[in-house]
DNA sequence: ATGGTCGGCAACCGA
């Protein structure tokens, strides 16, 4: 079983790119984050006619999530509600016995902002809707753009970027604390070594050629599941595409 | 080489 996480920072602007990506890869599962549409203007179609299911959930300009299958899902859940805001950053449900789980954490803009503060209690949030919803002996997997780099090996400057958002401790502790809860970061179960990143800020000149980029998109899985996975890779190729997004495909194959 | 990010959405905000 294939499973892909990908920030599509627009799924109408990135439409060409996801529908080519699933005709080459025919994964089973792909998590979308960022695909910045309401309901009403989701391709199902586009979707569906490649073979896909998909359930969603979106809000105008900003955030939005979509889990795409070739099954169905039950179960589904969307939204999550952190600190009486209801922004359109999960959505879950269950193929058969295993509970798939997208997650868009906040970026948190600045630390010691609002939005900061927001991004710590949004991960508590999600912890604790994992710790109410879910059990760690359950085969499950909980993948997305977390916008947190957790160790030194994850970004391309640690130095430069320690104590700033996206490489704080306080980030990276409230991260752990989920990983604790029983989760296993699948990459990191297969490729040790650094200088391996999801995503290139678009505003660095040749920051994917100069690989000046951060692993902030995480496949994440319970230990029954992560028994299972047998192989984890980074797309950077699909970075080639005719207007790519920002960030780049993260695909995990399981038996 | 005379610039240098995107996308949404209609002036800037968020990433």
């Amino acid at each position: 079983m294939k499973v892909a996480t990908y920030n599509a920072n627009s799924i109408r602007a990135r439409l060409p790119v996801i529908l080519e990506w699933l005709a080459r890869e025919a994964p089973d599962v792909l998590f979308l984050q960022e695909t910045k549409v309401q309901d009403q203007d989701f391709p199902v179609q586009a979707v569906g006619d490649a073979g896909y299911r998909a359930v969603f959930r979106g809000q105008k300009s900003y955030n939005g999530v979509a889990i795409l299958t070739r099954s169905p899902l039950t179960e589904v859940r969307t939204g999550l509600v952190v600190e009486g805001l209801d922004e359109a950053r999960f959505v879950a449900g269950r193929m058969a016995g295993l509970y798939l789980i997208n997650a868009y954490v906040p970026q948190g803009v600045e630390v010691g902002s609002d939005r900061f503060r927001f991004k710590l209690a949004w991960l508590q949030g999600l912890l604790d809707h994992m710790m109410t919803h879910y059990d760690p002996s359950w085969p499950l997997i909980l993948a997305g753009d977390f916008n947190v780099a957790l160790t030194e090996r994850d970004l391309f400057d640690p130095a430069g970027f320690r104590g700033e958002v996206g490489f704080h401790p306080d980030e990276q502790a409230m991260f752990q604390r989920l990983l604790d809860w029983g989760l296993v970061d699948i990459f990191r179960k297969h490729i040790p070594e650094g200088n391996h990143y999801t995503f290139w800020d678009y505003r660095i000149p040749n920051g994917l050629k100069r690989n000046l980029g951060w692993r902030i998109d995480y496949i994440l899985s319970t230990a029954p599941m992560a028994a299972r996975s047998r192989a984890v890779w980074i797309d950077r190729e699909a970075r080639a595409m005719p207007k790519p997004s920002d960030h780049t495909f993260l695909v995990a194959e399981f038996e």
